[in-house]
DNA sequence: AAGCCGTGGTC
DNA sequence: TGACCAAGGCT
């Protein structure tokens, strides 16, 4: 039987001296816990996210939104536009609902254990262990990515993603230390952030080589073994902006599901099931503008033109008002026609 | 349970 | 270029 006694501490002991300084951490020999709500914001906006773009929003977003109140008793469209950006957008709306919820049924105040944070909006296995091990150092097994990773290579952990996901929970719990569970979280993820990558991993340096598996040799970078991923669909649509004399353009508020859902965008149709405005006919083309989603491949031809004409269901916007508040697509619509 | 949902970086 | 990846959740 493999030996998992003593890992827990060496990884810690290596966290000590080697955590990631980030602004939501409480940084280890701090003697102190992350405030919930800084974990809450820094975990949804991690989902899927690089810790190098949330370096950069999660102090902005905190600056707008100082706590929790605050966030539940914000208008929804201002934390939609202080999402813009990042991404996936239906996470904006669910850590809005989730903070009207902790409000409206905990009083404000954050459950600590994983089944009651789970209940919230945008709050799933990985975010519900994750809040509940390092904002209350409660015991929870927490398996993100990073982690997934770790561990079925330490493991050897062959089966293939996602079916592999039971097991490697399993094997997640078996490698845990008996304290610092918050600390032990993040030390797995600084480790598979920067030593046990996807790809070339740094078995020399790493402080658990002598508990896994696969340490240093070829099979480590072949795990976790996944399959491969269907090739995207192209769409084509287009988007128009329409300006109005003093510079205004013509914006609108998105569907709440699908495709930026709930976001400020343009008008327009064609790429997301809803027909292209007849107007569009009528206007100059200003160029093309393509935008690569995970599953699928956006080809915008983009239309402008003057109008005096009335907003309808849109609304007058300023370019640099719109530009802040819309996905990355709209930002470049935008650009290619007034510029 | 497999597909949907953004964006930017790397190789 | 294209494939893969990044602290996933929801349906």
């Amino acid at each position: 039987m493999r030996k998992t006694e003593g890992f827990g501490a060496a990884l810690l002991a290596w966290y000590d001296t080697h955590a990631r300084v980030l602004p939501w951490r409480a940084q280890p020999g701090e003697n102190r816990r992350a405030d919930p709500y800084h974990v809450l914001l820094s975990e949804v906006m991690l989902q899927q996210t690089t810790v190098a773009v949330v370096e950069k929003r999660f102090p902005q977003f905190l600056d707008q939104f100082p706590d929790l109140k605050t966030l539940a008793e914000a208008p929804e469209a201002d934390v939609m536009a202080a999402w813009a950006g990042l991404g996936y957008y239906r996470r904006a709306r669910s850590l809005h609902a989730c903070a009207k919820a902790l409000m409206a049924q905990h009083g404000g105040v954050f459950p600590q254990d994983e089944k009651a944070l789970k209940a919230l909006p945008g709050i799933g296995d990985y975010t519900s262990a994750a809040i509940s091990a390092i904002a209350f150092g409660e015991p929870a097994v927490v398996v993100d990515g990073n982690i997934e990773r770790v561990v079925t290579r330490v493991a050897r952990v062959t089966d293939e993603m996602p079916g592999a996901k039971k097991l490697i929970k399993g094997e997640a719990a078996k490698l845990m230390p008996d304290a610092r569970f918050g600390d032990y979280a993040q030390a797995m993820m600084d480790l598979g952030a920067r030593v046990c990558r996807p790809k070339a991993p740094d078995c020399l340096l790493c402080p658990v080589r002598s508990y896994c598996a696969v340490a240093g040799s070829a099979e480590a970078e072949s795990l976790p073994r996944k399959a491969h991923k269907r090739k995207r669909k192209t769409v084509q649509g287009v988007m128009i902006v329409l300006r109005r004399e003093d510079g205004a353009v013509l914006c609108e508020e998105r569907p709440a599901d699908g495709l930026f859902g709930g976001m400020l965008g343009l008008p327009g149709g064609g790429w997301d099931g809803r027909a292209v405005p007849e107007v569009a006919a009528t206007l100059r083309d200003a160029g093309g503008v393509t935008h690569i989603l995970t599953h699928r491949r956006l080809e915008i031809d983009v239309k402008t033109g003057p109008t005096d004409g009335s907003p309808g269901d849109g609304v007058w916007m300023q370019p640099d008002e719109a530009r802040a508040a819309m996905p990355t697509l709209f930002v470049k619509a935008l650009e290619r026609a007034l510029s």
